[in-house]
DNA sequence: AAATTATTGTTATATTATAACATTGCATTT
DNA sequence: AAATGCAATGTTATAATATAACAATAATTT
């Protein structure tokens, strides 16, 4: 299982996953004879700014502060279009939302977790997970193309704060509560 | 595995589909004290018509002509809020559309298997996959709370069509073409 | 029947995404 | 370097999906 969930979720130099991100887009795209324009690059760049998916309308609004001009939906989704397609980032779809894929290039399950409280995001591959996946198709005939797996709910940090402020729900209510 | 893809996927009476969708509904709704209403129960229907998924404002075309009156967004958006939260229908988040649920009630794992060609999808609810997801979710300190998990590709018929249109590709292309 | 609550109607608008065509800029050939 | 072709971006308009806010109506309870 290949996850950059402890890197998410911990304090961590946040700049070396924006360069190493940027160069495995430089390899990427000078592997593929692809160009990896200014706008391409500050779209991948603000997808790394942090581990939280964006919409493509936060994308323009930062997009437009960055570089000072008026940037139009067109640019964004081009920009995205094409980061999409070389796998560098992922549709949330449930979100509408993109996000910097940590291990482009790696045959990998799409599979996501996501917080809804503090929205962060982490990217899991998981060979069993695929296995599985595969197995579940074959057995129903379906000729498995590609695939979408999010999963929602509380991440290490957010769990851990939801448990620290009510200690006392796993007990039952007649101890929380004297007057 | 618990399954209603051969069900989608080959000739039935499905009459019987919609009729079966359309009691259950009955009984979820009697006793949650929910009311089925007219445009709620047309929407349910609406979605059982096919075991493809509909978008919103095919949704509002469809029971538009169904009712003769014309109808606002609001209407459908309410009645799918109303059938989503009783689980008896699904939002496909990859095509923003959604499908009636063949298995309301039952703990699974809203797992679609949708067609890229002829838009079927099929549920399915996977015990061994759920605890997969379930250990992951635990192994990274995650407190999974649901799940969207959308498997793209060829249904049964579509992959059948697709080897007997061209059934030489598996072998090396010297064979395919003479002159 | 009156009061309360749930449901629907209505209007307007927010949010996400794309179509179509003009312009610019890079890269290759001449 | 000029001409050509193609890739990328700019620009305008609009499509597609979804929700906010408030008014009117219908069902349920008192």
């Amino acid at each position: 299982m290949l996850t950059n969930s402890r890197l998410v979720h911990q304090p961590h130099d946040h700049g070396r996953c924006i360069n190493a991100a940027l160069s495995r887009a430089e390899e990427l795209c000078t592997a593929s004879k692809a160009r990896l324009t200014p706008t391409r690059k500050s779209v991948l760049q603000l997808l790394w700014q942090s581990h939280q998916p964006l919409g493509a309308y936060q994308l323009q609004d930062q997009l437009s502060v960055l570089t000072g001009k008026s940037i139009a939906p067109p640019t964004i989704y081009r920009a995205i279009e094409f980061l999409l397609g070389l796998g560098l980032i992922h549709r949330i779809a449930s979100l509408n939302a993109y996000i910097g894929c940590p291990f482009p290039g790696s045959d990998h399950s799409n599979l996501f977790m996501i917080c809804s409280q503090c929205g962060s995001a982490a990217e899991v591959a998981h060979n069993s997970l695929n296995e599985l996946l595969q197995k579940a198709s074959d057995k129903a005939n379906f000729t498995l193309q590609s695939q979408a797996l999010e999963l929602f709910g509380l991440c290490p940090n957010c769990s851990l704060s939801a448990a620290q402020n009510r200690p006392l729900n796993t007990e039952s209510p007649e101890n929380s509560h004297h007057d």
